[in-house]
DNA sequence: AACAGCCTCAACCGCAACGAT
DNA sequence: TATCGTTGCGGTTGAGGCTGT
C-alpha cells in the first residue's frame, strides 16, 4: 500500500542550496515556467527532488517575495488572521503578499509566541492566560495595559460591527474559510479594515510596491533596504541575482503596467515602511493620493484599531 | 579566546488533498 | 469507485549565527 516516494531520493543532494543551484533553478522557472515540479531538476539539471526545486522556489527564489523582518502592520495582521484561521500558515500567508508561509510559521514561532505571552495571551487561543503565576512588575504593566487595549478595541469594534450588520453582502474571505469558532468575542482587527473599505478583500490588491520587488537590475543600482536575512546563512549566500540573465522573463516596463494608471509617480513617494499603512489605503483606492494629501489610516499601535487622519 | 547554551530560519518529512484515468 | 501521480501544507529538525560567561 504505501505509496512511492515524490521522487527517487538515491543521489539526490540535500540541505542547503548553492548558488549554482539556485542560479540553475531560478533560470528554469524563469523561461519555461513553473510546470511539473517532479521534472523540474532532471530539466533544470539539478540533483534535486521536486518537492525541494518547489519549496527553494516558493520562499526564497521568487521574484515577488519581500524581504526582511515582518513589519508592526504585518505582524498584527498575522495575530488576527491566526486568531481567526489557527495555524492555516498558508492562508495566513495568502493575506501578506510578499510573504510566505514558512516565513510567516517560523516569525510566529519565534517572535510572536514569545510576545504574546508575555503579554499574557494564550498563543493558542488568543485569550488572556490563566494567572496561575503572578507575572514580574513590569510584565504586569504591559498585561494591564493589553488587556485595556483589547477592551477599547472590543467596543470600536462593537460599533462597527453594528454597521457591518447594516451591510448586506459583505462576507469576509477569511470568515468564510475560517468557519469561524462559536466564540466570535475577538472581533477581528482585518474584519474592521475590510468594512472600512466596504468590504473589499486586499486579496485583490497587489500589496507590494515595485521597488520592493525583487527585480533584475544593474549592478550599479544599490538601493535595495532590506538585506536578505539568509543571505548569510547555509551556504546559499549569493548575490548571483544582481547579474542575473533573464532572457525570456519580461517584466513590465514601466509601473504603470502592474499597477494601473498613475499609480508609478504615487508610489514613488511610499517608500518607507513608516508609510506602509498608508501605502495599503493607497493600494486599495487603486488611486493614491499624494502624500501630503493622503486621508492616512492609522493603525492604533495600542488599541489596534484603525482610524483615519 | 574558548566554550556553552540559545536562537533563528532554511530545508526536510510525512501526510492530506486533489485531479486524472 | 479505486488507484495513482502530483502538489500543497504544517510540524519538525539541525546547521550556523549570536550572546553571555
Amino acid at each position: 500500500m504505501g505509496r512511492q516516494p515524490c521522487c527517487d531520493k538515491v543521489g539526490l543532494k540535500k540541505g542547503p542550496w548553492t548558488a549554482e543551484e539556485d542560479k540553475k533553478l531560478m533560470n528554469f522557472i524563469l523561461n519555461n515556467g513553473q510546470c511539473c515540479w517532479r521534472a523540474v531538476p532532471k530539466l533544470a539539471g539539478l540533483l534535486r527532488c521536486g518537492k525541494s526545486c518547489r519549496l527553494r522556489w516558493t520562499n526564497y527564489l521568487r521574484p515577488d517575495l519581500k524581504r526582511g523582518l515582518l513589519s508592526e502592520y504585518e505582524e498584527k495582521m498575522v495575530i488576527d488572521l491566526h486568531a481567526q484561521l489557527g495555524n492555516r500558515w498558508s492562508k495566513i500567508a495568502s493575506h501578506l503578499p510578499g510573504r510566505t508561509d514558512n516565513e510567516i510559521k517560523n516569525h510566529w514561532n519565534t517572535h510572536i509566541k514569545k510576545k504574546l505571552r508575555k503579554m499574557g495571551i494564550d498563543p493558542l487561543t488568543h485569550k488572556p492566560l490563566p494567572t496561575t503565576e503572578t507575572p514580574p512588575p513590569q510584565e504586569q504593566q504591559e498585561v494591564q495595559e493589553q488587556q485595556q487595549a483589547q477592551s477599547c478595541s472590543t467596543n470600536a469594534m462593537a460599533e462597527l460591527e453594528h454597521k457591518k450588520e447594516t451591510e448586506t453582502s459583505i462576507q469576509s474571505s477569511i470568515t468564510e474559510e475560517a468557519k469561524v469558532e462559536e466564540d466570535k468575542s475577538m472581533i477581528s482587527t482585518f474584519d474592521t479594515m475590510e468594512l472600512m473599505n466596504n468590504g473589499f478583500c486586499i486579496d485583490e490588491v497587489p500589496l507590494i510596491e515595485p521597488h520592493e520587488m525583487l527585480v533584475p537590475c544593474a549592478p550599479s543600482s544599490s538601493s535595495t533596504t532590506t538585506s536578505s536575512p539568509s543571505s548569510s546563512s547555509h551556504g546559499s549566500n549569493n548575490n548571483f541575482l544582481e547579474d542575473f540573465q533573464f532572457s525570456d522573463f519580461e517584466w513590465p516596463v514601466n509601473d504603470t503596467d502592474l499597477w494601473g494608471d498613475d499609480l508609478s509617480s504615487c508610489w514613488d513617494l511610499l517608500i518607507n515602511d513608516a508609510d506602509y499603512d498608508r501605502k495599503q489605503v493607497a493600494a486599495i483606492n487603486h488611486n493614491p493620493p499624494p502624500i501630503n494629501q493622503c486621508p492616512r489610516m492609522v493603525l492604533d499601535q495600542d488599541s489596534w484599531t484603525y482610524g483615519i487622519l
